[in-house]
DNA sequence: TTGAAAGCGCTAACAA
DNA sequence: TTGTTAGCGCTTTCAA
């Protein structure tokens, strides 16, 4: 018995009678090799249980068929759908994964970044809050694409938020909601501008005031706190930065007594799992979360092999509609606890049907 | 400017006055070379900006410091925690993660895996419904453990199944009741078997009659199918295979006017984090995911370095209560039923305590 | 403790 | 179309 050892090119070649470089090209580059030739090396490979070595490939060509997947939080049901999305495209393009949980970009994670980083031919990344610096010394060690958020000429993939921030206006609008508070979320994310800015603008498209109160953290408690100071700045509708946040909104409001959607409309965005499991349904904006990751994938396989460009890509997003919206009470019953709803600004408003 | 490429061992050498031997040494075993040349080496490395290539040394060592981190389903609340678990400890010991989303052993994912699986030193697997063969061809190629599942004698880490059961038949016998109905999951799911023989022991331990139904699909729309089932053989307590059924069982159940625990409680396991969303909360055992995670990349790495056994531990779990469950009621109050809710989107329901 | 030299398995000119 | 021959950057005997 010769070792045990994997079997290499060299044994397949020999057992082929071909030399060891043409079975690197059988496998490498199939059609630079002569058909019977290509038949007798499968052949030989299969019977000897070869499989090409991605390392030592890798040595040679100095790419490795890896890519990153740079997050920052595995355990954020978004994050997961992003990176189903970029495994299904990276396997379909023959390339591995490798996902680095950035955690915030705190120091002990820092050398294990590095450590993937150094290993794989590009990168897509999902961070959020990670700062500006830091992503840009990251760009600089591999070709990278941003996900869910845009700096500067990186490219990118983002969900087309001013789009989805129009759709809920004019859902809002429809209800016949005058007047919005906007949750702000992390003052450093980039979607929280966004958010912000394609408030105004759909504001003033709709005919819909608005507000801002904030920022909070970008979680479930975030939005239990962003909820106490709601109760002191009474409104009837709520536009939260995500749906973390809005379900965050909507359960402590309950626990007081506001009744969500009777007194106070509360949408998110981001359309995860959980947005679908409370009571009530959360309204909220969908981003194409399994389309961006493969999206963010293709784009950086294309900047890998030279055939792409280095644009940023604002993919379309839909308006999911549930129980936690509804239109704007004439009469609240509730009028004798605290209630959200704002009486003034003096206009009546009118009443649409439902 | 001598090209732009990356400092090698080489650059580093000449630049300290050594060997390129010398330089391999200071790096990858420190110890093995006299102080002052280590610092000098250290010196003239930060100089150039040098960084160990982990391709080269693979091809050199045959270890790539990577492990595989199989999963069925990414996007699976408990698998992210495993991830996260798993992350944390491999990037401690200086691993890299290759996570690999082989979804249910689908064929075309067959081919990524296979090539995730030969650039890793080890993997470890989390596919709780993977059928037996699939399992012993992948240990087969790389050595293994198993997460949240055992197979024969290959290393695993699991949750403390049979415990969990037994608090919760002590919870469900304190409350009163005296059967419970277990809704199945998955009938090849090793944790299936575990959930059935729990439940044989703890009911006689505790007194508590069982019977079951099922197999259903470990999701929500296998535990809405479930409830319909249930509808037609009454019960006072349910224990599901695990949270998703039982969500599924409440929605369906709230739905259809069933009140949720007055009328049945109902149990899961797996403490996912939708289950303090939904409402009522869900009583559930919570297994130590992250813990199981990380210790079954320690023991990998202990395999792999062979100071380790194959052994398999099984991890304490502890039960966590929440809304959906109650005493049993003397009389339950079905005159008036189904008028009481208000499916979907009121807030009649107790908001269940996080 | 250090250096010289031979690989690891593959790819990529360059020739034939 | 195929073979020959250098590497890729590192580790690892073996000597010195």
């Amino acid at each position: 018995m010769a070792g045990n050892r994997a079997p290499t090119i060299y044994d397949v070649a020999r057992r082929a009678g071909v030399a060891a470089s043409t079975v690197s090209r059988a496998f490498s580059r199939p059609g630079r090799v002569a058909a019977g030739t290509a038949d007798r090396i499968r052949a030989a490979a299969t019977e000897l249980g070869y499989r090409t070595n991605p390392v030592a490939r890798a040595t040679a060509t100095g790419r490795t068929s890896m890519i990153a997947l740079i997050v920052t939080d595995v355990t954020d049901p978004a994050t997961a759908e992003l990176l189903r999305g970029a495994q299904e495209a990276a396997g379909a393009a023959g390339f591995t994964t490798v996902v680095s949980d950035a955690q915030d970009d705190g120091v002990p994670q820092r050398e294990a970044l590095e450590r993937a980083l150094s290993t794989v031919d590009g990168a897509v990344v999902a961070a959020p809050h990670a700062p500006d610096t830091a992503l840009r010394s990251l760009v600089a060690q591999r070709p990278a694409v941003l996900l869910d958020r845009m700096l500067d000429g990186l490219p990118s993939v983002v969900p087309d938020i001013a789009d989805g921030m129009r759709r809920l206006m004019a859902h809002l609008g429809e209800l016949g909601h005058e007047m919005v508070t906007y949750v702000a979320g992390p003052a450093d994310a980039w979607a929280d501008g966004m958010r912000r800015r394609g408030l105004r603008q759909a504001g003033c498209e709709y005919g819909v005031q608005s507000r801002r109160i904030g920022p909070f953290p970008a979680t479930i408690a975030g939005g239990m706190t962003a909820a106490g100071e709601l109760l002191r700045r009474p409104t009837t509708a709520v536009i939260a930065y995500d749906d973390l946040i809005a379900i965050g909104l909507i359960r402590a409001l309950s626990a007081r007594g506001i009744l969500v959607p009777q007194e106070v409309s509360v949408v998110g965005f981001g359309n995860v799992a959980a947005s679908a499991l409370i009571t009530p349904g959360l309204t909220t904006v969908a981003s194409p979360l399994r389309a961006m990751g493969a999206l963010g994938v293709r784009n950086l396989l294309g900047l890998l092999d030279g055939s792409g460009s280095a644009a940023s890509e604002a993919l379309p997003v839909r308006l999911v509609v549930r129980g936690s919206t509804a239109h704007r009470r004439r009469n609240p019953a509730s009028a004798g606890r605290g209630s959200l709803i704002v009486s003034g600004a003096g206009s009546y408003l009118p009443v649409a049907t439902l």
